[in-house]
DNA sequence: GTGTTAGATTCAGAGATACTGAAATAATAG
DNA sequence: CTATTATTTCAGTATCTCTGAATCTAACAC
């Protein structure tokens, strides 16, 4: 927290900055009025304003025209890297405003990014060569606090048991969740799957697992937890415990686990989620747009 | 001749940007408010109409208090430059209003500059060391077209006989010109002094003595020429002839020369010359008083 | 829950600012 | 000297920006 100064600054506006640079550039005030889109009396009040801005004469008097004090150069140098700065700013705040340009944090949970909207999101990359896209991958609940916490802009997730206050969520897709076991345990009824290695406590995908096991009768007893599915299918492997996971395509012959019944026993819920009330990120929206959009995924 | 571009720059004020880095340099709007010495209600209106001319959204609202968006860092970037510049530049013209800095191209002729008031620059230029001083010495001529073609700021010369358009003189000193011959050829009546070696026809000192001896009764052949007046010197000690100069210590006895009478044949006024409805320059200034001023010269 | 308080915004009006167009001034060209 | 052109000054209007009051909102206390 600087302390900004209690002497004022003189109140210079670009517009005053840019008559000073077309006064000097022309050789008559007229043709630099002519090409600002004002009147030469606009442009000979708004120099005067300046100078008396900047509290120090600009210009000397030679017969008709008026020329720069050589001991103006100085003010003339900040003219014109200011109007340079804002011209600059002003192109980048214009392609920010049609989306081709601009920053999107994305976060979204392991399967998405690798899985069901790596397409989408290679696309979109390649498409906007000019957004710079920063993916992040987590689990939903670090994703969420990331949104709200404003590290994130945007993020793919899987879908709350409490709405969060002051997000705003749009359905994408819904994965199905099926039980696995280690091979050779096989085809109990329910009141026997278990015991479980799944997702820590903090998991949305452990409570909607919770919730269809329990839906389903079976017991919930949890010997092992890893936030990688990778992880937990080994433990599953070494027969440590039964998971229950969204199918993965090679994992269910021959590997030391399988399916423990061919219905999922619960589906996740994956969203799109935004701040509410941010205000329009065209380049975020763009990309929202090929997250949720059907064809989007594979 | 830049063209300056069609595409008319948002119209950002160095007031606005003050706001938007006080905004962020500080917890709550209220204290940004109170250290720029505005109402809360300015603050946000100014803010808005920055957010109107960038046409983007630059805050995001988090409960009570806004915070900054990250899209939005460009412009604060670029906000926090700016002011910064401002205030240099501010700090710059406040020292340039003092007179305490700034840039004085004086231009003076040789006896000036080595002689009458070498001591006087000295003292301003030890006295203001922050003033940048450039020293111009050239022929009386010279010199006002330097100063009327914005070259130099501040002259000391002969003044002219035909007042010169656009310059306000000051009288400064007197100095006396006296004849001078080779040795062994004095005393003669002025009808045969002669002949001259002198100053070029351009030469405002060598009207002078063309008058001053007209005056006496003497001729005015002139049989060599040069400004520089130890070269005259020279050419009368080798008997090429006859010359009118300032007195200089040391010059008088058995070094080949010698003043033909002790009165002065002629006075030529040195003047300092300003530029005339120049601005005021206070660094000029404060150094026109010292060049002037009773006790300014050694 | 409700009430209170402080921060932030909105609104209306006063004052400052910046523009246009017309008149006046100054300087160059014929 | 006159005509022409560049520039400035002036008056009036439109816009902008401020203050102060009212309103709204979120956080806090009870």
């Amino acid at each position: 927290m600087l302390e900004t100064g209690l002497q004022s600054l003189p109140n210079l506006t670009v517009q005053q900055l840019e008559y000073l640079v077309a006064a000097t550039d022309h050789p008559t005030r007229a043709a630099a009025a002519a090409t600002l889109g004002v009147t030469p009396s606009a442009l000979t009040q708004g120099l005067a304003e300046l100078e008396r801005r900047v509290g120090l004469p600009l210009f000397e008097r030679h017969g008709r025209h008026t020329e720069l004090r050589h001991q103006a150069t100085e003010v003339l140098t900040h003219a014109r890297r200011v109007v340079a700065e804002t011209r600059d700013l002003a192109r980048w705040a214009a392609a920010q405003r049609s989306g081709s340009a601009g920053v999107v944090r994305l976060g979204t949970i392991d399967a998405v990014a690798v899985q069901h909207r790596a397409e989408a999101i290679r696309a979109f990359h390649s498409n906007h060569p000019e957004v710079d896209l920063h993916l992040t991958v987590a689990p939903s609940g670090s994703l969420l606090e990331g949104l709200v916490g404003g590290d994130l802009d945007l993020i793919v997730c899987v879908e709350p048991v409490r709405a969060s206050e002051g997000v705003a969520f749009t359905h994408c897709f819904d994965e199905p969740l099926h039980v696995y076991a280690p091979e050779g345990e096989l085809r109990r009824p329910p009141s026997q799957w278990g015991p479980w290695v799944t997702f820590p406590s903090d998991s949305h995908t452990r409570a909607v697992i919770a919730s269809g096991l329990a839906n389903a009768g079976a017991p919930f007893d949890v010997v092992a937890e890893s936030n990688q599915p990778e992880v937990l299918r080994e433990m599953v492997r070494l027969g440590l415990g039964w998971t229950v996971l969204p199918p993965v395509a090679g994992t269910t012959a021959g590997s030391g686990m399988a399916a423990a019944r061919s219905e999922p026993v619960a589906h996740r819920h994956l969203v799109v989620g935004r701040r509410e009330g941010s205000p329009p990120d065209p380049a975020a929206d763009a990309l929202a747009v090929v997250l949720i959009g059907p064809g989007a995924g594979r």
